[in-house]
DNA sequence: CCATTTAGCTTGTAATACAAGGTAGCTTTT
DNA sequence: AAAAGCTACCTTGTATTACAAGCTAAATGG
């Protein structure tokens, strides 16, 4: 077999937990990214280190691809930039679809926001 | 080939306005439908039909397995009912563990909302 | 030179929603 | 009674995303 290298057998998830919080996040990382990289440049770290700070985690496998589909997407583009301290870094901003699509993830979380709220807090 | 029947080519999706709603819903059915279960015995219908009303849409293809979900992991049961009109429909209920675990859900989701808030409303 | 840190990236897997079908029971129409 | 229609439940294949667990390369410090 070509790939022996003991990568750790995951555990199922199903309906538990912690697999509930990682599936609401879906879609949500994008939408908060976006916002972060809208208030001005960040790279990579920034990025994490503002959502670590408001509770949403986030590692660094999840983060690149989605800057990744950002960047093709052209909603967001990026430069590099020389680091003091270590490698080059890739700062990014925000383009100006990707402020036409943030305008449109708002009002989709508005939405999903309250929907969820009817649901969950009718009474019988 | 055996499945030439044709089906139809999904379009791809990434980074779009449609599927990013889709991304966002992931998880949060579970949580609705949980709820809904919650307020009293329910049958597929009568979940699209709330779902509907609070503008959070789902399908029957979405539905049933989830259904399925949550009676293998215990947190639903149901009875066969008769119906006057049609084939017998299945009526969930709640079990025990499903409120506790509704309970978590609620944490969960609250906790979630509160990270978004403090991101997307955050000032430069 | 070598170890460490930092930055960016890749690969394989798992979970969920959806599209687009299907089967079977019951009722209504012909 | 047969055909047509509706209702309820279910299945299969695909797409998307997040995660675990790695990797490479640049810069720094000993």
């Amino acid at each position: 077999m070509l790939h022996s290298r003991s990568r750790q057998i995951r555990k199922k998830l199903t309906m538990n937990a912690s697999n509930t919080q990682i599936q609401m996040r879906k879609g949500l990382l994008e939408f908060c990214i976006l916002h972060i990289i809208k208030r001005g440049e960040v790279y990579a770290s920034d990025m994490i280190e503002e959502l670590t700070e408001a509770k949403m985690i986030v590692v660094e496998g999840t983060l690149y691809p989605l800057l990744q589909r950002l960047k093709n997407a052209s909603l967001v583009s990026y430069r590099w930039v020389e680091s003091e301290s270590g490698p080059p870094r890739k700062y990014y901003s925000i383009t100006e679809e990707g402020k036409q699509f943030l305008e449109t993830l708002n009002a989709t979380w508005d939405s999903l926001v309250q929907s969820t709220q009817q649901i969950t807090s009718k009474q019988k």
